[in-house]
DNA sequence: ACTGTACCCTGTAGGC
DNA sequence: TGCCTACAGGGTACAG
């Protein structure tokens, strides 16, 4: 479910209700979601109160008072809703929303005046884990992630010196988060059909003639349609929504992805979008425009 | 080192 | 209607 821009969107609801107030209890409504539960999850949060909620790559990052660092991952289906219990003060000061299948509430994190924060996940592929904030960088998880696409370390330079020599398709590479941290199957395919690149093009084929153009092209289009995604709210398919429970928009202005066999939004362009498949995951282009 | 595949778990859509 | 299969936006482990 959930890339860089719904990460992001979230990260900014959630940011507001989290920070900054007292964690009066913890609730861990089953021992583990992908992963166990961090030991002793919610006596180890009692009282304490999130510092920071950042973000790196498609993982949130609460920074907790007292020096420690909660990872979360919201995998394929995971959800945070903010809810508070009707009646409460707070309902005109923060804006709440009904999670999905309660059966799927997993976590809840419960704040003063009635609010409360719900991780919701049917599939149970996000996960959260707990590590020293000092050690944050040579966590596992952290340690290989590539750049912040949106940040100034993703350049074309940088990209060309990651592809060269390497043999997978230019999805492969784009997909693989050591390269660059954040982007999963909807966005590279975005990405590919704005810099007008092919899925099945080489990653070695942005090092060697003309690479560098399409390198650079490649860069300015991760960029924008992360930028516009963010802008949009993030894309909702099917299980994604924000922390109020409504659902992004960027959906809407896909050029290619769940769109096989209608027509290339590229104007100008009279190809057909097409639907195949690259590493066991759907890839949606135009043959037309992208070469 | 690199690459492709299987797998974790649940829900849903589509074919029969 | 019910059953079965394929597939879904994540990442990791492992075999070759």
């Amino acid at each position: 479910m959930p890339e860089l821009p719904e990460v992001e969107t979230v990260r900014r609801g959630l940011a507001p209700v989290l920070v900054g107030r007292p964690l009066l209890r913890v609730e861990a409504r089953r021992p583990d979601l992908r992963f166990p539960l961090p030991e002793h999850f919610a006596a180890r949060l009692k009282g304490r109160a999130f510092e920071r909620l950042d973000r790196r790559a498609k993982y949130l990052i609460g920074h907790l008072e007292g020096g420690d660092a909660l990872i979360m991952h919201l995998g394929m289906t995971g959800r945070f809703t903010i809810a508070a219990r009707e009646g409460a003060e707070t309902l005109g000061q923060y804006v709440y929303g009904q999670s999905a299948d309660p059966r799927h509430d997993h976590v809840v994190f419960h704040f003063p005046d009635d609010v409360a924060v719900v991780y919701n996940d049917a599939r149970r592929f996000g996960f959260m884990v707990m590590t020293p904030a000092r050690d944050l960088d040579d966590h596992p998880l952290m340690r290989a992630l590539g750049p912040e696409p949106l940040s100034e370390a993703l350049t074309a330079d940088y990209l060309s010196e990651r592809a060269a020599g390497r043999k997978v398709n230019l999805k492969a590479l784009l997909m693989d988060q050591r390269v660059v941290a954040g982007l999963g199957n909807i966005y590279v395919s975005e990405a590919l059909h704005r810099a007008h690149l092919s899925p099945d093009r080489s990653a070695g084929s942005l090092a060697t003639r003309g690479g560098a153009a399409r390198s650079a092209r490649l860069v300015q289009t991760i960029k924008d349609v992360l930028e516009d995604a963010i802008a949009a709210g993030g894309s909702t398919l099917r299980d994604y929504r924000h922390t109020d429970g409504s659902r992004g928009g960027f959906q809407e202005k896909f050029f290619v992805y769940d769109r096989d066999g209608e027509r290339c939004r590229q104007p100008g362009c009279r190809g057909i979008v097409q639907r195949t498949v690259h590493q066991g995951r759907a890839t949606f282009f135009c043959p037309v425009c992208q070469r």
